[in-house]
DNA sequence: GTCTATATCAAGATAGAC
DNA sequence: GTCTATCTTGATATAGAC
């Protein structure tokens, strides 16, 4: 559940970002404000200034430990019998235990330049083995997936729909595997 | 671009929703006020309240509308040889043109008692019957389809990343065919 | 490290005159 | 059908005292 301690915050900065994080998961996008913040700290919003320059920085923060908790599910996954399954499964699981945290991470581009190096990679190497090194493949196993997670999420499937069975096709048609046959001969380059 | 008008709206109120289109899809979901609306317009704010009840009837008219032009478009790529190759690069190509339409549209869920009854699945079956009647594969397609156009849109690909080489191995992965083998049989319940 | 007070801005929406 | 004036709310952020 914590995060790694190599970004350049304070402890009380760190408690702040711990923060912003329980009122994001508890009350959704719009109530993460400086204000409820401050509340749940038990101070007033312009003293997290005193340690925070501003919004931004904390929802960079919070987006730097979404990744680096599903970097570490994925990596775990990937020890699996079946790692593309494994690891969309780590994917789905994470996602649905965190909504807010899910779409603060991915529904806008990433702020790279102020993200630790390497950490997007780390996901995505996973991704890419788990699909026999096929790039391409991966590609479109990581939208699948984020499709699924966001359609699952926003409730735009069918009341009784079968997602564990649609999660299946999915996995299944970008699993490498030798019964699989197709045309032209998959992509092995290396992200 | 036009749409539909079998709505509840009148012909001021329709005027209002096509000015709210142009200040969405030229200035993003922050831009979309009954301000930016109104101004657009050559009027002032209050004065939409006569026509339009509140900011919301807007933005559901705006996502029916959108829907319904996906609708047609699916149904005219539907007549193509290959279907779900032409329907999914008609998804591709609407949503990459209309941005922040098309974030509005899927960014929660649908307010499907407020949609004219039917708009939903129109689309929907289309992509069922360019899978060849599975339903599993046609959700798993959607989501293929949503994540791609999202990842794209939020530039969550690595910049040199070949997207067209990930769309078309993930078409290939659900496309009907002889050629492919599946253990289990494939559903073939209907929608 | 926290406080109060405040600046600044912008949003949705209503009342009532014309 | 449009206007002005206004209400209400809530946001980020700064200044400066303690």
């Amino acid at each position: 559940m914590a995060s790694s301690a190599a970004d350049g915050l304070t402890p009380r900065a760190r408690e702040i970002v711990a923060a912003a994080r329980a009122v994001l998961e508890e009350g959704g996008p719009e109530a993460l404000s400086m204000r409820a913040i401050a509340e749940r700290l038990g101070i007033r919003a312009p003293s997290l200034y005193k340690h925070v320059p501003d919004k931004e920085t904390l929802e960079v923060a919070l987006v730097a430990d979404a990744l680096a908790e599903v970097a570490v599910a994925f990596e775990a996954a990937a020890e699996a019998d079946d790692p593309l399954s494994a690891v969309a499964a780590a994917y789905r699981a994470w996602a649905l235990a965190h909504p807010p945290l899910y779409r603060l991470m991915m529904d806008r581009p990433l702020p790279r330049e102020r993200l630790p190096a390497g950490l997007e990679d780390r996901a995505g190497s996973v991704v890419v083995r788990a699909t026999g090194g096929d790039v391409d493949a991966a590609r479109a196993a990581f939208a699948f997936a984020h499709g699924m997670v966001t359609l699952e999420l926003n409730d735009r499937f069918p009341p009784r729909a079968d997602l564990d069975a649609a999660w299946k096709r999915g996995i299944d048609a970008f699993r490498p595997s030798r019964s699989r046959s197709r045309a032209a001969a998959p992509s092995q380059r290396r992200p």
